[in-house]
DNA sequence: CGAAATCTTGAGTATAATCAAAAACGGTGG
DNA sequence: CCACCGTTTTTGATTATACTCAAGATTTCG
């Protein structure tokens, strides 16, 4: 019962950070039956094709969603970190479009679609705030658009930077402008649609330019503001409730 | 009466093709008070910064979403046809990321949010509906981001003509392979993230290679299944309902 | 400790950008 | 209907950014 509330607890502190939620709502959510798995890293969770019956929060650890092209090489679309449901579309849309990957050991929870809908219909406000969630996430797909359309590779990597660590941020997870770093340069490639080579080089500059330090678990910034400049990096598009610059 | 019936229809037409409608669910979205306007070519209908109390359906003609780096450079996030709400996510998102524009002519109808939030409230199906919508929309963005991390200036070009004309058809707006082009080559080049000169090479190329024709006002496709490979074109992720392919 | 994965460096290449200018097109007003 | 203007399309030449290939160094993990 405590641990159960311990794993539920990392939805609803998002939820939370969404709308205010009532007694009765929190009530809600604690009681959704959800399914606790520990994977290990670079296991997939869902695959393009898949008709899943559930959704998966990620309640410790880091997610990719990606797709392969004809030739092999695979685009990353997103990252997810502690608290989101990486598939939470799966829930409207039938057909797994591309699929969903860890990219350190997590621990999951499995929640059944239908359990959502009850959610949805009974609560109208948590059913907004799931929605809001998933139009969170066009509009981060639309910030990595302008980036790969636009920017040149070390203005789209430091805005990349700037991203992953204002979410981590959002969850309390950024300690002095320090946070862990799980990506392989070869990893962050596939999502900045970049060679690893390219992505080794670019790092280099922006280390060299005296903006972050980035070992292979840790990324700290030393000048946010400069970073922030380098990658045009506006947070509005986050969404994120009020909480103290990372 | 009937005018206006007229216009609600694209709207019910849309909802139609994703889930059957009750009557009852028709009448409502019947009743969806709607104040109507005509726009011109090039005018912006929202802006980054806005927090838009309606939103808006397009009725008539093409309309855009884009953002604009501090450089001044444009990237276009999506295109919008007839029976579209390309500002769906204004109803749980309240300040505008980006600008959505037209590219032609348009005929557009404003609802307010509070009359879609009634709605969803109420037909609980509907909401889904709209949701599902913005899923798709979803799914839109990362089929872009395939193509510019991953794609070939050609390879991508041709998956960008699939697609439009692929949507189109779902409205019934392509016959024999040929639909309405409203885009210059500008705008095109603003969308899949390359310079004017390269989308004019880049087309000579596919005109020259007998894939298409394509004049300043009209796409004709000459052989789907070549431009389908060359833009390694899966219309999985459009989840249209089944209709005869293009 | 050894094998595999990841990171780093160098050299040559390719794709697409930029710059510049001419041709074609579309719409407007006389 | 035609002349004119602005926009769009097209072509050519040059440049830059990022890719590929290859190999060595370092780290991680079993």
């Amino acid at each position: 019962m405590d641990a159960l509330h311990t794993l539920t607890h990392t939805l609803i502190t998002k939820m939370a950070s969404i709308v205010s939620l009532t007694a009765e709502e929190q009530a809600a959510l604690q009681r959704l039956p959800m399914q606790v798995q520990t994977l290990k890293a670079d296991q997939d969770i869902v695959r393009e094709g898949d008709r899943p019956s559930r959704c998966c929060l990620i309640i410790e650890g880091f997610a990719a969603r990606y797709g392969v092209t004809e030739g092999g090489k695979r685009q990353i679309y997103a990252f997810h970190i502690a608290g989101e449901v990486p598939d939470l579309q799966s829930l409207h849309i039938e057909t797994m479009d591309h699929s969903l990957q860890t990219i350190t050991p997590c621990q999951v929870g499995f929640i059944q679609h239908e359990a959502i809908q009850d959610l949805c219909v009974r609560y109208p406000r948590l059913a907004a705030a799931l929605w809001r969630e998933t139009l969170i996430d066009g509009a981060i797909f639309r910030a990595w658009i302008k980036n790969l359309g636009q920017r040149s590779a070390d203005a789209h990597m430091a805005h990349f930077l700037c991203e992953i660590m204002s979410r981590l941020n959002a969850i309390g997870r950024v300690e002095k402008l320090s946070c862990a770093w799980p990506f392989t340069q070869s990893e962050m490639g596939d999502a900045l649609g970049l060679s690893v080579v390219h992505v080794n080089r670019v790092l280099q500059e922006i280390r060299g330019a005296g903006l972050i330090t980035l070992t292979r678990d840790r990324l700290t910034v030393l000048d946010w503001d400069r970073l922030a400049a380098l990658g045009e990096f506006d947070p509005l598009y986050l969404h994120q409730q009020p909480r103290e610059a990372a």
